[in-house]
DNA sequence: CTCGACTATTCTGTGTTGCTATGTACCAGT
DNA sequence: ACTGGTACATAGCAACACAGAATAGTCGAG
């Protein structure tokens, strides 16, 4: 896709980290396959890594480092109780956000 | 409102902006008087005329100079064909995010 | 007539964020 | 030894919204 998507993705793509934590811990190679899975193609590896940092900086996830089969070690993140919190509070902004715009998709027709 | 509905306009802003006019000519003031009637508490006037500035270079825009009987000539934008394709595309993307995320928001449950 | 209030636009500097590009490290199969 | 997949990290860059202030025009109150 192409840079829209990218700046739209500022400020959101934080949440959608979150809500993935939010459902079962994982760490960050792992996230960005989701993601590609998930439809966005373009999803720089390092884009997560410094997200990841960003987050457990601010407080927001536990970390754990776990042993890999292949590879280096895993870090494991899984959302804490802040992180809950702010996950919940991203989830009242967006749906602020959204509210405004299905408005406006609507009457612009 | 706070930091989180900062980051997230960035990408959005400019959508919104172009839904606006999609319905009608405006000009600076009156779109931020507008919005900040939304519910768009402090979005800084600075921002809109930036944004303005931008979509008139990048050719989404037509600006006609319109004196007014209150304060300095205004500077009404209008869409034009670009600028509706740019907005069509805008809304694909965003639909595509919405998309994600509202399967996001049911999976985390 | 000067001052403030309102209308309207512009500009400079700052912080956050995602991308590009590159580097490191570990292991398996050939 | 070489390739490819797994896994993490970082430095420099570009885009965007914000804060704050400057500029400019009109009008009514003092």
């Amino acid at each position: 896709m192409g840079k829209q998507v990218t700046e739209m993705l500022k400020g959101t793509l934080e949440g959608i980290v979150l809500a993935i934590l939010s459902g079962r811990p994982a760490y960050g190679y792992e996230i960005t396959a989701w993601l590609r899975d998930q439809g966005f193609s373009d999803i720089a590896e390092g884009t997560i890594y410094a997200l990841l940092v960003r987050i457990e900086q601010r407080g927001f996830v536990d970390v754990e480092k776990v042993p890999s089969e292949k590879g280096p070690p895993r870090k494991v993140f899984s959302l804490n109780a802040q992180g809950r919190e702010h996950l919940d509070e991203f989830w009242r902004t967006w749906s602020f956000l959204t509210e405004r715009l299905e408005q406006l998709r609507e009457g612009g027709k």
